[in-house]
DNA sequence: CATGAATGAGGGTTCATTCAT
DNA sequence: CATGAATGAACCCTCATTCAT
């Protein structure tokens, strides 16, 4: 389909030559597609980079809920380790987008998308963790704002400092130990607790 | 002076325009000089984003440098506490610029400065926290990698989702509780841990 | 068609205002087209420049090789004249835009042009006089090239010294007069020579 | 003396960078002198290249009619010799300053300078060969003119041409070779004529 | 609807020239 | 007088956007 086919060329491009090289003709030329044509789906080159990141987001979002969806009534442990594992493998998939998109961020007012994004999360996250059989929580909303800043903070500067394979495979291992730390030191006392 | 007039001119166009609208003409007007007189102090446009870029981090570097130097000898969490509050102090000090920053960072190849800054931070913060009187680490590099990963990402995460203050200030509290659960869960058992 | 009109565009600013004020801007708007559209057709000034220059020395070129071919076996009085008479008559034609490209030659590396021209014209002529019906050479290539330096940089002066009709009637007349007692001073003694 | 420093510089600028990185700065620079001394000198850059071209075309002048001066009463053979001699040593002695110069010549209107040169020259090769013992010219202006045309032309061809020092050689002969037949051919019998 | 040539405002950069020191 | 930092008009070139075909 075209649009799918202008959304992968923003991304190639912006991969390839960065956003500053990113212009409509060369998106549209990538696309094969005229000009003219990718107008018609897109009134301005501000919707399209618009558009690209919220698909994106989308994405990642919907990757989020799907796995906190299919992970009610977990351990906080196995929550914490798929969390972090649900996020770090969606931006590693393809580490040059992630990276690519990461910096273009700066080219586009997208406070909405990540505020939708970043409630989505949070709602998705909450409810599994809210569900956890072995931990409750007397503030639920500010520890999953807690635990995602940190985890999506983490992530950002792995790619960010662009450290090395086996730094990030040490690096998630102590992502994971510190959220768990942390959730085991703000979670109350619970009945629920006694087979820890 | 001329070359503090340009950098302030830059941080504000930057600020109010974004990184977008940042063209030499805007910031030699809002400098009051002539863009003439901005390619002596800087040989083309990216060369001045880079400088005010290297001059924020080197800010930066020094005020977590310094806290880290007076606080050797002190308890792992004074240093957290401490290390949160000064590293947030620093962003917090002019959001709005800090959040230009952090915006901007896609239009400078910037991974040399962000290398050099996160070396100055690791060193300073592993001399600090190797000093540390309650806690020994069996592998200090990387507790330390992971401290400051999880500390200036979420602080990031803060400025990029536009938290309200109220929310910053629980966030903050719980990163500090969060970061010393993790030291206390990968510290090694020791003698000076006896007071515990 | 566009190009062509950009073509003459480029030689009217070039006649007008010299090559120093020969710009983008100038040049597009004499053509009645945008700055946009010549670099649609141009990569650069000097693309532009190059081409023109290209184009002229093509159709010199030409006008030479036409007459070399039309006149084998002649007697090489009617050669010289002919020759001197062609390549004056194109450079006489519009005698404003020759001066401007004898003076714009400067602004382009056209080596490559020259020695293209130069290689052109040796052949053409060398052609030519090697079927003389009145005369043999020893040497022709060295011939050649001093027959075109000669005329080549006499015709040159004129446009420099910018002599008047009447003096350049003349020269002309003793160009083609010394032209042919060079030839007959350097020719060899040959049995085809009887009729002299 | 300053003025020499200058003069030399942008002569050197000229050969290095070409008439198109010929900057006041530059030239400041390489003389050693501050662009606002160099302009208490020339009011502007046109002045400069000016007198750059004056002084050149004097220095030709001077040695074209030093030897004319010194050759009067000779042969037109040892004249013609002499003659094609001192241009080419002239122009030779620093080939690159000659192709810049010869190259530089658009950014000025120089007609003046080339026609003072030019009366120069007649004038003094006219009065050597006005005194030559073994001929007499019907129309010395005319033969003077066509002489210098064809030597001067000749002589920038093979700078535009850029041969190679076997043919330039070569080239050279042929000239005199070919500027002492057009004599002998135009040469009005005479009694001084017994002698050939 | 698709095309892509045409547009031209606006960007980065240079450099001849001035003038306070 | 010499200096050279400051100026800003003017240059080359790009690219988002339009619209005749």
């Amino acid at each position: 389909m075209t649009l799918d086919a202008i959304f992968e060329a923003t991304i190639q491009v912006l991969v390839a030559d960065g956003p500053y090289r990113l212009t409509t003709t060369r998106v549209a030329k990538r696309a094969g597609v005229s000009v003219g044509t990718m107008y018609q789906y897109f009134p301005h080159k501000h919707s399209l980079f618009y558009a690209v990141n919220e698909r994106y987001l989308d994405v990642l979002a919907e990757k989020l809920e799907s796995f906190c969806q299919a992970h009610r009534g977990a351990s906080i442990e196995q929550m914490v380790a798929g969390l972090v594992k649900t996020y770090w493998s969606a931006k590693a998939e393809r580490p040059e987008v992630t990276r690519a998109l990461y910096r273009s961020v700066a080219e586009l007012d997208n406070e909405v998308l990540i505020e939708a994004f970043g409630r989505r999360a949070d709602a998705a996250t909450a409810a599994m963790f809210g569900s956890a059989t072995d931990a409750d929580f007397a503030d639920l909303p500010t520890v999953i704002l807690t635990l995602l800043s940190s985890i999506f903070g983490t992530v950002r500067n792995v790619f960010e400092r662009d450290l090395e394979a086996a730094q990030v495979a040490t690096l998630l291992r102590q992502l994971r130990l510190m959220c768990i730390a942390y959730l085991n030191a703000v979670k109350m006392p619970s009945l629920k607790g006694d087979a820890e």
